[in-house]
DNA sequence: TAAGATAGCGAGCAAACACTATCTATCTGG
DNA sequence: CCAGATAGATAGTGTTTGCTCGCTATCTTA
């Protein structure tokens, strides 16, 4: 019937209760962000694939704008979680491995979770209620991101002024990258774009640092 | 009333009635996609835009999607044409300066057009449908995206084996830009971008760094 | 264990959706 | 100038939208 965690919600504490319908309903929003877009994550949908009725969600939430933010919250804590368990797993395997950093970076940036992200965005761009409420938690994604981009990538790198710019323009070069794969199937151009970052980014590393100084 | 052309469809032949009021529709298209999104892109929406009646709509096109893919050739169209121009008001102004060159790449990424072509290439992204029927238009723009840029830019950066996917790149970078600038509004971001982006590909190419460090 | 609070269900609401049927006005070809 | 074709408006169609409401089941508190 439904995908969604065939938990059992009997014989749970109301909190209990509470907290995991909450959590199927933010789950579930993923799942239909991803598979369905935005404008095919409606509220029965979202019902559907968490296995509840479409009345459950507004005993929880005032409105399926509120469900989405509230998912987008969620899912800007997980990037921390994720985050940390990135960099730590990279600093045990290599030190100051800039092909490494991109990569996980990009990873990152392909999960589930990083995709809802962006279709709400995009919504956001032309839906005024939504943008008003999204732009906080945007705000703080984004520093986050810049703070996780900082302990991953090799110091030399992180100490450019330009730093934190650099890092944006590689997350969007990775969603935009996301978008043109399900149209462009030219096979590689992944990897090939990959390639041509750490190329870009290791040979021109010094003379940079050299540049900036200059400015 | 409507913002839309103000041309009037009486004393006119049946060919010129049909032309201009696709016309209309097209243009209402982009304007919807652009100020309202995908999602507010519905034949009512549209054709208040365009100064006519829902059916109007149903007589040119067998559906809401087949207006939106013919929406989006005719945009590719305009591309072109647009980059000729551009190419050329930039070869008779300067010769082989990359700074110019990008910001025109900037400029044209984004226009109305460029806005309402991403926003149907990401609802493309979970409408099979569509996707289906946008990918072809897709893949030609992405060509012509390439052969813009390869007049565009200084042949010594043209003939780098990964010149494509640096093109790709740049412009999904202008793209993440334009959403983020909606939600981030801490000024300058966006000359900072150019700024670093022109650092990086004169350090690319160091024989340019002459000409683009004037700036 | 009784009484109130909370969770969840499912029928149903008005509005909005893509699309169609019917009608009039205009244009076209003979 | 007149019959057939086309353009566009109007008023619908059934379906889907976000959301409400009344109901029952379960949990909490005393």
């Amino acid at each position: 019937m439904t995908t969604a965690a065939e938990k059992t919600n009997a014989r749970r504490s109301q909190a209990q209760r509470r907290a995991l319908t909450i959590e199927r309903l933010t789950d579930a929003v993923v799942h239909c962000l991803v598979h369905l877009g935005y404008s095919g994550t409606t509220t029965a949908a979202i019902s559907q694939q968490a296995g509840l009725s479409q009345g459950a969600i507004f005993r929880h939430f005032d409105s399926r704008q509120a469900l989405l933010i509230a998912t987008m919250e969620v899912v800007a804590d997980r990037f921390i979680a994720r985050y940390r368990e990135t960099v730590g797993s990279i600093r045990r395997n290599r030190d100051d491995d800039i092909g490494i950093a991109v990569l996980a970076l990009r990873d990152v940036t392909r999960s589930d979770d990083q995709v809802a992200w962006f279709e709400v965005q995009q919504a956001a761009r032309t839906d005024d209620a939504l943008r008003q409420a999204f732009r906080p938690v945007f705000l703080r994604n984004q520093k986050e991101n810049v703070a996780l981009a900082r302990e991953l990538f090799p110091d030399t790198l992180a100490a450019l002024p330009f730093f934190e710019d650099l890092v944006h323009m590689l997350i969007q070069v990775f969603h935009g990258q996301t978008l043109d794969a399900h149209l462009d199937d030219t096979g590689q151009r992944d990897q090939r774009m990959v390639q041509t970052l750490m190329l870009l980014a290791a040979s021109v590393m010094p003379e940079m640092a050299a540049g900036s100084e200059r400015h």
